[in-house]
RNA sequence: CGGGGUAUAGCGCAGUCUGGUAGCGCACUCGCUUUGGGAGCGAGUGGUCGUAAGUUCGAAUCUUACUACCCCGACCA
């Protein structure tokens, strides 16, 4: 892509509406533009973003054996009255009346309409267990949106629901999702944990929520020092205790002491039972011939959430620090002087379509502007490595590689694609 | 919903106290000179000052109501 033809508006000065980094990044590096409170458009480098993430979310819960469909948005009433959801949900359920007055609502998740679908369309035993899943917008009016895209009102979500015969399976289904999202974020190169989350009336180890680790988090984490062990802090105080006083304690897992954490929840995993399918009567066959009632596991990803937290997680001073698998471009070629010189201009096209036909994404720098204006637009926007072409190209064929931590090293142009070679390698 | 704050050009801001018909920086357009850390000079474009009503000869400025947005809280697979 030419930077002179992409629709990429940076910002300079830091928006007054944005409080959080994530979020003043994300304006600032032209991802996002708001259109009303938690309501986001996507512009081209954050979509590209977006859409890896999504990806990578697609290609682990298809390893994983799960299958993707697409359900509506436009929920009706009646399904949401099976489960008395209707009347629980609130305000956040965002309702709307079609032009007969019938009663519908944005889907802010999706358990009614799959247990209806699996109702209707799974009669045996022989046919599970079923891990069905979509990536989808969701809505949900929240009481305060706020952070930009990090708790939007629209976003875009995975969710799965695993259908089952019995709680051996459905727990195996949930050991499954558990190690697909490790895979997923371990693919992102986040920071994360596992934490063991308020599972409810259901008891046991039937919910665990994934935290990317970042200052800025909503949510109070407590780690152990020296295990994997993470524990909501919520259920490990009593009434009035202080979330500090927690700091330094003995880990319930019996390893090391209590590290406070702040984390952004961007994945949880749950063992739901029967309470949706005792309400909605979704039941097969069993090998007997009895009827029995489903066992069934949700597990929901926050896409858009993902690239917010991963911001929140990698930035400097100078703008956004990608993980490798989510940056919208791998390479940016600095032309400085392109449109006035010919030298230039011929170097900096071949190395774009050299680089781009072995596969790399890469942004060519064509504007008119300074070596100031772009290498500063290439750091807001997070690209790992940058190749210079100026002055030091037209005096003796070298060029600068400079990554976006700060190393650099110069090098003749004809190495460029034999060092890039070794990088797509490793 | 309770508390706090903001609203003037695409972005960041000044002007409001003390009323006199809107300004700065960046961005944008044109020209010339520049080009290795957000260039210089010159000439331009762009705003019914969030909305409505009121006070006044006159309102960005004073009064009232409303709206939008942000922050804290409560809430949140």
């Amino acid at each position: 892509m030419f930077w002179s033809k992409i629709f990429l508006p940076t910002l300079k000065d830091i928006p007054q509406d944005a409080e959080v980094i994530s979020h003043q990044l994300m304006l600032r590096s032209g991802m996002i533009r708001r259109v009303t409170s938690g309501i986001y458009t996507w512009l081209p480098i954050g979509l590209k973003v977006l859409r890896k993430v999504e990806n990578i979310v697609r290609e682990e819960m298809n390893a994983s054996g799960a299958q993707e469909i697409l359900m509506p948005m436009v929920q009706p009433k009646e399904l949401w009255e099976e489960t008395q959801r209707w009347d629980k949900m609130g305000p956040e359920l965002l309702r709307i009346k079609d032009r007969h007055e019938r009663d519908f609502c944005l889907g802010p998740t999706h358990e009614e309409v799959i247990t209806d679908l699996i109702r209707n369309n799974i009669k045996s035993y022989k046919e599970l267990p079923l891990n069905l899943y979509q990536i989808q917008t969701k809505f949900r009016d929240e009481v305060r949106p706020r952070y930009g895209v990090m708790r939007g009102r629209e976003f875009l979500m995975k969710d799965s629901y695993s259908f089952n015969l019995n709680e051996e399976s459905l727990n195996e289904s949930y050991l499954l999702m558990k190690e697909a999202y490790k895979k997923i974020l371990d693919r992102l190169g986040l920071k994360f944990k596992i934490v063991k989350a308020d599972s409810g009336a259901i008891g046991g180890d039937a919910s665990e929520e994934f935290h990317v680790l970042a200052e800025n988090g909503e949510d109070t984490i407590a780690v152990s020092d020296s295990s994997d062990f993470a524990i909501n802090t919520e259920l490990l105080l009593e009434e009035g205790d202080a979330i500090e006083s927690l700091q330094g304690k003995p880990s319930p897992d019996g390893k090391g002491i209590i590290q406070i954490k702040k984390g952004i929840e961007v994945g949880h995993i749950f063992q739901l039972g029967k309470v949706y399918t005792d309400a909605m009567k979704a039941s097969v066959l069993n090998h007997e011939g009895k009827t029995k009632n489903l066992f069934m596991g949700c597990y929901g990803i926050g896409v858009s959430r993902l690239v917010a937290a991963a911001i929140e997680q990698n930035n400097d001073e100078k703008g956004i620090i990608w993980p490798e698998a989510m940056t919208p471009f791998e390479v940016n070629i600095v032309a400085i002087g392109f449109d006035k010189d010919e030298k230039i201009a011929k170097a900096a096209t071949d190395l774009y379509n050299e680089l781009s036909s072995m596969g790399y994404e890469v942004m060519l720098d064509d504007r008119k502007d300074g070596y100031g204006t772009k290498i500063k637009d290439a750091e807001l926007i997070g690209i790992p490595v940058n190749i210079i072409i100026g002055k030091q190209y037209l005096q003796n064929n070298e060029v600068e590689l400079k990554h976006r931590d700060g190393q650099s090293s110069i090098g003749k142009v004809e190495d460029i694609t034999t060092i890039f070679e070794h990088y797509k390698i490793s």
